[in-house]
DNA sequence: ACTTATCCTGTGCTTTCGGATAGGTTGGGG
DNA sequence: CCCCAACCTATCCGAAAGCACAGGATAAGT
C-alpha cells in the first residue's frame, strides 16, 4: 500500500486525481491544499511518495520544493504540473526531484509512473526535457520575467545591479532565441514555456 | 442516469473528471478528446449534458460551442475550463451555453452544479462572473491580443484597417483599465485573465 | 594554452511608445 | 433631442526601446 501526499491548491483537480490513484485500492492518498500543509503532513505520517502542484501558495518558484527534497531525502518528490515545461523541471531535478509529472499526461502512464517513483526510479517524460531547450541563461531568465513585470529597462537594470545597456543586450539576446518578434512577443512565450 | 458527454483533449483532466462523476453511478460519461468526435458523438446518442473544454482543438474560440448549441438546443451545454475567466463565461452564455464551470471549483460544487444543469438551470459561478468586469470594449479586446502577438502599434493598425494613433489611443485606455504599466503588462493582465 | 559561454560596458543612432490635448462621427437610450 | 459610449483622427513632445558596432572580464571545459 503506497502512502502518496498530493498538494495541488486547485481543488478540482487534487480530488479527481486523488480518487484516480486510490480507484485500484493500492494507493492511499492524502491530499493537501498548500505546501504549508504539506510539510505539516510529512512531519506527522511517512510518506512512501510526495506529489507536488508547481503553482501552489508556498512553493514561490521551486523554493518550497526544495526545502522538502532537502528535509526528506529519503522520500522521492515529484513536481506535478499543467503548464511548467522543461526548464522548471530541470531545476526541480537540480533541487533533488525525483520527477516531473506534466497534466497532460495519459492516465495509465501516470500511474505508471508512480509506481516507478516509489519503487526510487525517476520519471522524466520526453516532452518535458523537450521543451527544455530554451537556451535561455539565468541571466536572461530574470530579465525577461522583469520584462514581464511590465518593468521597463531602467528598472530592471537597477534592481539586478547593472547598466541599462546590458539589459538591452539580454533582451535582443532572448527574443532572439525564444523566436519573439520584441519585449512582449518574448513575455508571452516565456510564458508559454512555464518560465513565469 | 444522467448521460454526460465530457470534451477535453487533456488526457488526465479528461479521465479524471469522467472517474470522478462516474463514482457515485448516478452519471454515465462519454469522454473525447475533441471537439470533431464530440460533434460526431452527439449525433449517435442523446445525452442530457455536454461539457466542452475551452481550449481544445475545433472549438476556436467558442465557435464550435455555438455550433453545437445552434444544433442541439434542446441540449444543456457547459464550458469547462482552467484559466478562461467572465469575459469566455459571459460570450458562451451568449452563445446559448448553459452554465460554466472553472476547474477551480469544489469537486462537491461541481456535482451539484453537474445536477443543476441536467435539470435545466443554468450555472455560473461567482468567480466566474467577477473576473468579468474587465471593462474592455470588443476592439480594445482585439487591440490587446494584438499586443500579445507582439505586433507594433503600425502592425495593428494595418491589420484593422485603422490609423496608428488610434491604436495608441486604445492601448492606453485599455492598459489603465487593466491596470498596467505598460503594454507588456497589460498582455500579461489580458492573458490572466483569459482573454488571449 | 585555447576555446567557449556568459556576462558586462560603451557610443551613436532610428524607431517606437506613451502621454497630453483637442477634436469629429456614429448609434443607442432616456 | 440630447447625452453618452465607443470609435476614430490629429499634432506635439519626451521617454523608452531596439539595433549596430566595438570591446573587456571571468570561469569552465578541451
Amino acid at each position: 500500500m503506497g502512502r502518496i501526499l498530493l498538494a495541488d491548491d486547485h481543488d478540482l483537480v487534487r480530488e479527481t486525481i486523488a480518487a484516480f490513484l486510490m480507484r485500484d485500492g493500492l494507493h492511499h492518498v492524502v491530499p493537501v491544499g498548500d505546501l504549508a500543509a504539506a510539510e505539516a503532513a510529512v512531519e506527522l505520517e511517512g510518506f512512501d511518495l510526495i506529489l507536488l502542484d508547481y503553482r501552489m501558495p508556498g512553493m514561490e518558484a521551486l523554493d518550497g520544493l526544495g526545502r522538502i527534497a532537502a528535509r526528506h531525502p529519503e522520500i522521492p518528490v515529484a513536481l506535478i504540473s499543467g503548464a511548467a515545461g522543461g526548464e522548471v523541471a530541470r531545476q526541480a531535478v537540480d533541487l533533488g526531484a525525483a520527477g516531473f509529472l506534466p497534466k497532460t499526461l495519459a492516465p495509465d502512464a501516470l500511474i505508471e509512473a508512480v509506481e516507478m517513483l516509489m519503487a526510487g526510479a525517476t520519471y522524466l517524460p520526453d516532452d518535458a526535457l523537450a521543451t527544455a531547450s530554451h537556451g535561455l541563461t539565468p541571466r536572461e531568465v530574470e530579465v525577461v520575467r522583469g520584462i514581464a513585470a511590465g518593468k521597463s529597462n531602467k528598472e530592471i537594470a537597477r534592481d539586478l545591479g547593472v547598466q541599462e545597456v546590458t539589459i538591452k543586450l539580454h533582451v535582443k539576446t532572448l527574443s532572439r532565441k525564444l523566436d519573439a518578434r520584441n519585449r512582449t512577443h518574448a513575455a508571452m512565450r516565456a510564458r508559454d514555456i512555464g518560465l513565469v
